[in-house]
RNA sequence: GCCAGCGUAGCUCAGUGGUAGAGCAACUGAUUCGUAAUCAGUAGGUCGUCGGUUCAAUCCCGACCGCUGGCUCCA
């Protein structure tokens, strides 16, 4: 987020061997800058808590954390408390000093002040000698560099305080972390912590507020999104747009119901694998399940007939809303949620097929994420762990043609990716595609899975040219991923200034006083049959007033209409980016914004 | 779920152990206005919920619900 704020000084880095070297990167150095000033704020943390011992405390993308581990958790007074003992160490401009230890030695001194967490991190990763800095009382294993003296360490500033496990692992020992931010210089830090506040106007919570499109009521449970009218408006363009873009591509629309017998998701499987995610409830003491996944539902559809191989491909789409319980702590606004709608398909083929249609799912994505502007994707290629063929379904064979179409498909469209091993689900690998937004953050979209489980656990097949029943091979995938997902990520990308053909409202018509209401009902009355979604604000209120609002509200254009406008059928054209346009007739203004909207424009 | 912080009018936020205030929005009236806020008036709150302490709780304590930032997980 903060990369362009990065100070140009060169910094020179203290190595294990005591040499200092100097840093060409400017990545490298913020990096190695902050990484110092974890340790700092370690050695404050020790001075302040004794007793406190030592996780791991690295340099991150925007700043540091180190976790502790701790008798009693951080409070919010602890930080002012732990930065202004940073401070003081700053001012006493300590040395950050290397040395080397031979291993059993380092082990035996951590051990003896009850560092236990580093004696694992030395057993599993130091060689024979392995190398640590002090920082006044404080001596960490690390392997560097670090800046020299703990007065080279300016401008910092701690954020947050959270909890974490070490190594990441719930069943681990829980622990302390503390955020905070480092920079070369004052301006550097406000730069950031401005950035932050600019963010933070971008959330798709407060835009999905302030523009009144969505609401998630305490009443009515959290992770549940109810969608206001103008969000609405916003998710039917969003659908009918991807609609008829998959009618057009050989999708064919199935509808299923939300609720089904246990014995459902027990066939498939998810009912035991998948359970703590579910929502379950019994009815004339028998279980139902609350579809937490379309797939089952669209294979029953799949099974209500034979099927030829000349009848495959065979592509089942469904807006299909899902619902699983996620936990509390992992709900975030339209982002992560209990309920959501997902653009999903389920594709049936043959294995000849599996190639041309991984194609046609990723010339499909591609179609639709170019649509909203996103031209830049993180692609990664999720397969399996070949040392662990055990705990995955299907074949070897499986695994490895399915990873063959994917690799060709990804190839042919020439998109890079990264292969991830082992990070593959247990039924098939998988393509994930992750946009990228406007300021360079990530969100999961597009995914396509293979699955080798549900067409064996369901029975699935196919008639062949030998007349005899083949297994089908399924692919599943989502474009959007969630609606709901989606739709916060457009907002964010957007800052709310949605693309016209999107804008729940495209046009306010702002009359100058009451005697030109007449004629601006007119233009509205022409611009509304014409297809627009146009609002007349006829308030009792200035011209100045209204156009503030119009452009709080991010509606594209604004037309001022007064005594110049109604005698000649004009309108003064006002654009939420450019201010002031000028006057054109009503009819250019309706081509235009006809052709903007035909077009799905992303910039008006 | 775990740790911390937070929860006061539709929104943004003040506030105090003695049953609450501002700005904006809403409503009413005046004004009829040329590219980001005209003026005046009115109305609006069981201070998240439930318990406890107290003569008295929005304020102190506890539990619960929800939100925020993280951890874990994921569309």
């Amino acid at each position: 987020m903060a990369k362009e704020s990065i100070g140009m000084q060169p910094i020179k880095a203290v190595y294990p061997d005591g040499q200092a070297r100097e840093i060409a990167s400017p990545e490298e150095a913020l990096a190695i800058f902050r990484h110092s000033t974890s340790h700092l704020m370690a050695a404050a943390v020790q001075d302040l808590f004794p007793g406190t011992r030592l996780g791991i405390g690295p340099a991150t993308e925007d700043g540091f954390y180190y976790d502790f581990q701790t008798e009693s958790p951080f409070h919010q007074e602890d930080l002012e408390k732990i930065e202004a003992r940073m401070s003081e160490l700053v001012r006493q401009d300590l040395e950050i000093q290397p040395f080397l230890w031979e291993k059993q030695a380092a082990i035996d001194y951590f051990r003896g002040k009850g560092e236990h967490l580093k004696v694992e991190l030395i057993e599993e990763r130091a060689g024979d000698t392995l190398s640590c800095y002090r920082l006044g009382e404080m001596v960490d294993f690390c392997r560097g560099p670090h800046m020299a003296r703990t007065g080279l360490l300016a401008d910092f500033k701690l954020l947050s305080n959270a909890a974490s496990y070490w190594k990441g692992d719930e069943k681990r020992e829980p622990l302390q972390r503390i955020y905070g931010t480092g920079f070369f210089s004052r301006e550097d830090l406000q730069g950031y912590l401005h950035k932050l506040e600019e963010a933070r106007k971008r959330d798709h919570r407060k835009l999905g507020k302030d523009l009144q499109l969505f609401h998630i009521f305490e009443m009515a449970g959290p992770g549940f999104v109810y969608w206001l009218p103008k969000g609405t408006t916003l998710r039917y363009e969003l659908e009918s747009f991807t609609r008829q873009e998959h009618l057009r591509r050989g999708y064919q629309f199935v509808t299923i119901p939300h609720l089904a017998r246990n014995t459902l998701f027990k066939t498939s499987g998810h009912y035991s694998f998948f359970r703590e995610n579910m929502y379950v409830l019994d009815i004339e003491e028998e279980e139902y399940v609350i579809k937490p996944m379309n797939c089952p539902g669209h294979i029953l559809i799949y099974k209500t007939g034979l099927h030829s191989y000349r009848d495959l491909p065979i592509r089942y789409a469904e807006f299909g809303t899902v619902y699983r319980y996620e936990k509390s702590g992992t709900l975030h606004g339209m982002l992560r949620v209990r309920g959501f709608t997902q653009d999903d398909a389920h594709i049936f083929c043959t294995p000849d097929q599996v190639y041309s249609e991984v194609l046609g799912v990723i010339d499909f994505a591609e179609f639709i994420l170019k649509t909203f502007g996103f031209e830049d994707y993180k692609i990664e290629l999720s397969v399996w762990d070949p040392a662990h063929p055990e705990n995955y379904a299907g074949t070897a064979e499986n695994w490895q043609s399915a990873e063959d179409a994917l690799r060709r498909a990804l190839d042919e469209k020439g998109l890079r990716y990264a292969r991830k091993e082992g990070e593959a689900a247990f039924y098939g690998p998988k393509i994930d595609m992750k946009l990228i937004d406007a300021i360079g953050r990530e969100w999961q979209a597009t995914t396509i899975q293979f699955d080798f489980n549900l067409p064996e656990r369901f029975d699935v097949t196919y008639i062949g040219p030998d007349s005899a029943k083949h297994r089908v091979i399924m692919i599943h995938r989502a474009l959007f991923g969630s609606i709901e997902r989606f739709t916060g990520v457009l907002l964010e990308h957007f800052a709310g200034a949605l693309p016209v053909w999107l804008s729940p409202v495209q046009v306010v018509l702002i009359p100058i006083s009451e005697r030109h209401h007449e004629y601006a009902r007119q233009v509205q009355g022409r611009l509304t049959s014409a297809g627009l979604r146009v609002q007349m604000d006829d308030r009792n209120e200035k011209m100045g007033y209204k156009i503030r609002e119009a452009q709080m509200q991010k509606v594209p254009f604004m037309l001022v209409v007064g005594d110049k406008e109604a005698s000649g059928g004009l309108v003064s054209v006002r654009n939420r980016f450019q201010g002031d346009e000028g006057q054109c007739s009503v009819e250019d203004f309706l081509l235009r914004l006809q052709q903007l909207v035909a077009t799905r424009a992303v910039q008006p």
